[in-house]
DNA sequence: CTTTTTGCAAATGATTTGCATTAAC
DNA sequence: GTTAATGCAAATCATTTGCAAAAAG
């Protein structure tokens, strides 16, 4: 695992260090994690470690495509590994878990139907709605 | 049109006040505004208002529906009258500038494969590239 | 006159920047 | 040894909160 890791980072240029690797790891224990959550994690491991660490990290490794960065309205960053381009989110809007998902009809969905001159090099959906679990326990609906 | 947004005001139980019919207005003339710009056409017809005045009404028309709120990755939120929910954005990775347009095949995008029990609501999609003018003007690509 | 909105200041929270120390290549 | 990453502190920037004064219903 760390192997693979290394080879991946190495094929971009970019060095190993402790903290990389780690940051890595956490995103495998947790596949959504935002900032704080991954810098928790490496904290664990790595006392020493600062969470100016884990920004730089997150964004050379999103910046070289090996993670995917996700910006829910309102909520900080979470980060992913990328697995493919044609995997969206399912977020509820009253606990912000976030949920893997595929586009039914994703080959026509990817395309906007005017470009207007654009070139589209990614299409980012997010689905809304509430979780089975908020559905249960249905409590302040409306008071966001 | 004044007269409209009243009305529109009146039914979501929403008092009429200068600023917030001058953040309507100003969404208007420029229909995907962050609240900064927003703030500074408002303060050229009403000088003393302030930005709280402004982010109060963004969340008050946002909240009831008249409002609806982009938030592109790492810009400040962008507005635009809701016109109905079957439109999406396309937003230039190099200028920022956001541009509406359709989706091709909207029905099945709108419906994400496995639902895993969610309810959903919305569909956000943003589809990411390059503008045609900063095609021709393709200086420093990679730098962001 | 009661509720909502305004406008001021201060707080928050995620993220970024600058820079000297340290580790990777 | 040269380049890139770390870790510390301070800065930034959008947005939120608290509250008294003013306006709306």
């Amino acid at each position: 695992m760390e192997r693979i890791y290394k080879d991946l980072l190495a094929k971009q240029g970019l060095s190993v260090t402790a903290t990389r690797l780690c940051v890595l790891e956490a995103l495998d224990v947790h596949p959504h994690a935002d900032a704080e959550r991954i810098f928790s994690f490496v904290k664990d491991k790595i006392a020493t470690t600062s969470k100016q660490a884990i920004y730089n990290n997150l964004a050379a490794l999103t910046e070289c495509g090996i993670l995917r960065e996700i910006k829910p309205k309102g909520y900080p960053a979470l980060y992913e590994t990328r697995v493919g381009d044609n995997h969206h989110h399912i977020i509820c809007r009253q606990c912000a878990v976030i949920m893997d998902t595929n586009c039914r009809a994703h080959a026509p969905c990817l395309e906007p139907a005017d470009l207007r001159g654009f070139t589209i090099d990614e299409a980012e959906v997010i689905f809304w709605g509430i979780c089975p679990t908020c559905q249960k326990t249905r409590k302040s609906r409306r008071k966001k």
